[in-house]
DNA sequence: CTGTTAGCGCCTTCAC
DNA sequence: GTGAAGGCGCTAACAG
């Protein structure tokens, strides 16, 4: 059986020199598999530490190396799916380049957000992935004086630190609207998210763009104070009231920022007697792994939110080893997702219920 | 405009004591707000910290007070929305704190948990909160030798430096059959996760002495690989199968190790063109947020998953703030979550959708 | 091939 | 009230 650790005391190199008979740089050496040390040594010294115990102090390791082989991911709200998904893509390249990985939130807080940055960067982190529009919007002269290298995912900045990873939100966009309208809608309403900065701007600017050239009046749309199913069910009074005003009729189609603000919507719809989508129907945006599942299955822009980590970390990882210090070639990397049809948007739907 | 670093080199409290004119470990005293120093030198030393954006390294302080203020956290599927309910209230506890929070996850393979413990050991961390069923039930001991003080979420272990939050399954599972039961079902079969441990073992153990003591088999029960939608849809060939050789039929309700088991067995049924609750019922656990906007609504237990996570963390800080070192008191909190009825367990539902 | 010396940045005795 | 040493555990130069 492997021992982690021993009991009481902590093993170090030096226990493990005492043992051994010789100095602690040369078990450090050996360990290490670095510089020269004879082959009998080193079976010797790798012996004596599995059996003492031994596990590496990487914090007095990181003091001295100036590398703590550790990242940071900061994120609006650890638990919303988009969020969660992108994180489990980190930790999985992360963990297997054998760094560790912090994890800070930050609720949209300016406050919360610097908070998490100053302990990351006090904890001298070797790279941090922003996954918070908020950051990435308003903080990049910030975190660009860092001096380390960052990832931002889903938001744009100049500096010469600043990398990013992000979804091609307009396009994604586009392709559901364009889908709406192709189902023969004409008062396409919009559910947004401003706080979420540049990308809930390019999806209503896609939105706005598409209906005006095809003649129609984007005029009405509603701000969900969080992106989250609650929200989405609390908006729909404004978002009626405000189509009755513009249009003297509900919408007949709303596209909503993500799919949280779609499920609440039409949970509330449902609520106020409307049919989806026979009285009006609903779009997202993410695909989350429900959007399948709900009343009715719901029309979305599925983004390749795990593969985003991915490419996040990899990128990360890549600035860093390249010369164990920072290297300076921006980069950005834009992904586009695809569109799912489901029942939400079309009343002729019938899809995986078929032979019912 | 708070300069949170600057270019180029670090700031260390050397740097400040040599333009203050003073030695270094004033300046930490001071800084700290330990020991001796006159209030005239203290606010000056501010001042100079504040101006040249000092920010304390974290590393080198551990090293020295073998406290790093950080703390691990284990989980088996970062973006399974019970685990990343959890972390959200671990991590909004320990930033509260002042503490940094350290992720790793496991899918469930031992090899993993190792590592990601021997990483955690490895950078000190000063305790480590497990939310992940499999660590808990089998590594109990390793982790009681690691000498760290251990929350284990929805496990339990003996040992001296292990503590525990869990959720009472078998109250919550037994809620959840008696329901079913008072519905006037009689054909109830288990879809679990064998891999769940302790967790699955309390649900199904309530599954299987409930019908036994109405007098019912509890003969038909499938296990699912993987506790998501997707391997729920896929279980549900297996389980008619056992359904036709044991009862002659198709179960008339399915209780779920989860919601997301659940929610896959619900559009696996549609597509095979049975009516729920019509045809089957179906029940899940842990009343994820969509859990209220599929079709049907789910029938399924709410957990506090949220306030499972906050607790032990607050558990985990407690242990740690009284001496500074581990103290010797394990402690267990047992929560009860609550039974939520929905349309999926009862063909007379209306529910939300009132006034339709 | 291996040992000696030095220092990462900080905190913690102690004198003064 | 403050400074001078010493060391946390490790790696990085150099000698030999």
């Amino acid at each position: 059986v492997i021992q982690i650790i021993l009991n009481k005391k902590r093993i170090s190199i030096k226990d493990i020199a005492a043992v051994a008979g010789v100095s602690h740089p040369t078990v450090s050496r050996s360990l290490r598999g670095e510089g020269r040390f004879s082959e009998a040594t080193r079976t010797r010294i790798a012996a004596i530490a599995q059996e003492l115990g031994y596990t590496p102090n990487l914090v007095a390791r990181g003091l001295v190396t100036q590398r703590t082989r550790s990242i940071g991911i900061i994120v609006t709200n650890i638990a919303d799916p988009f969020h969660s998904e992108i994180i489990r893509g980190v930790e999985y390249v992360a963990r297997g380049a054998d760094y560790s990985l912090f994890l800070g939130s930050t609720t949209a807080d300016p406050e919360q957000e610097l908070q998490v940055v100053r302990s990351f960067v006090g904890r001298n982190v070797d790279g941090i992935i922003v996954a918070s529009s908020q950051v990435g919007d308003r903080y990049a002269e910030i975190l660009d004086e860092l001096d380390l290298p960052i990832v931002l995912i889903n938001s744009h900045a100049d500096g010469s630190n600043l990398h990013s990873v992000s979804h091609d939100d307009y396009a994604g966009a586009s392709l559901v609207v364009g889908h709406l309208l192709r189902q023969g809608y004409q008062r396409i309403a919009f559910l947004g998210h401003r706080q979420a900065g540049r990308v809930h701007g390019e999806r209503r600017r896609a939105w706005q763009d598409l209906l005006r050239s095809h003649a129609l009046e984007a005029g009405v749309s509603v701000d969900a104070p969080e992106p989250n199913i609650e929200q989405g069910a609390a908006s729909i009074d404004a978002l009626l009231d405000r189509s009755s005003a513009f249009w003297n009729h509900p919408p007949d189609a709303i596209f909503c920022y993500n799919d949280l603000l779609a499920i609440g919507a039409i949970g509330s719809l449902h609520r106020r007697g409307f049919w989806i989508p026979q009285d009006v129907a609903v779009a997202g945006f993410d695909d989350l792994d429900v959007a399948a599942y709900i009343d009715p299955p719901l029309t979305t822009l599925h983004q390749p939110r795990y593969q985003m980590g991915v490419r996040a970390s990899e990128m990360l990882l890549a600035l860093l080893d390249q010369t164990g210090q920072t290297i300076e070639t921006p980069q950005g990397v834009s992904m586009l997702g695809e569109l799912i049809v489901r029942g939400s948007t079309q009343p002729e739907w019938q899809g995986e219920k078929d032979g019912r």
